[in-house]
DNA sequence: ACAATAACCGAAAAAAGATTCGGTATGTGT
DNA sequence: ACACATACCGAATCTTTTTTCGGTTATTGT
């Protein structure tokens, strides 16, 4: 994992928060795990525009912190499978009302940025 | 604003979230403008670690986005003063959940961070 | 056995994001 | 008038994050 140079200050909910799921696809491997898509490549394929080596970076660290784990059960076929921890599902409501709030706006705020790319 | 080169997908809620409050103090400032704090000095001194200039872009951000607004009565002593708008005040039960979820767990994340630097 | 797929990983490069620094303009207190 | 604080802004310079690229190892389907 990265080395910061700057001291990382975790003295507020919201820091510690983002600290954990604030990462560009972190919340929806998440979401994706959550809804039943279990195996990297597969998570990969249902998160538009990701990249194969994001979504396992970002994988990596939701295991460090321990919202995800990988699951030992040896099934037929013998596959890599990631579900949630008890940690991670307790983001879920979190998670739930973010993307609420931002379907809610997507198209205030669209409108906002396309005005942005017009005026330059 | 800055001029992104990757082409940027508005297209789940969350992305859409992050984009208006993602920001690395952007929910700090939303919540010190909420709990009255109305000047950018003040906000800038409500927030340890924060320097003037990331506060001056995140609220330059937030008012572009709609999310605060400057006052413009003209009071005594005459200064510049942000409150949240309609859309900045949707954002706090958002808010809310999140810096919760953090504070429940700050101790167990700052806890695995530590693991982490002592393994270096 | 062989080709294809999956799950990783390290390192370089690129992109995005934040900070530092130095500036202007304006308002305020004495 | 003067010193000082505030609100900005632009540009250079970091820092951090993400992507790109090129691997290795192991598993699956034929």
């Amino acid at each position: 994992m990265y080395e910061k140079k700057m001291e990382e200050e975790l003295d507020c909910g919201i820091r510690v928060a983002f600290k954990i799921f604030g990462g560009k696809w972190k919340l929806c491997i998440i979401d994706a795990i959550n809804r039943g898509i279990a195996r990297p490549v597969d998570i990969y394929k249902s998160i538009p525009n990701a990249t194969m080596r994001g979504i396992e970076i970002q994988l990596a660290e939701l295991l460090f912190f321990g919202a995800v784990e990988r699951c030992a059960e040896e099934v037929y076929p013998k596959k890599s499978e990631y579900k949630l921890t008890s940690l991670g599902e307790s983001i879920l409501p979190v998670l739930t009302k973010i993307d609420n709030w931002g379907a809610v706006h997507s198209e205030f705020v669209r409108q906002r940025q396309r005005e942005l790319q017009d005026s330059e």
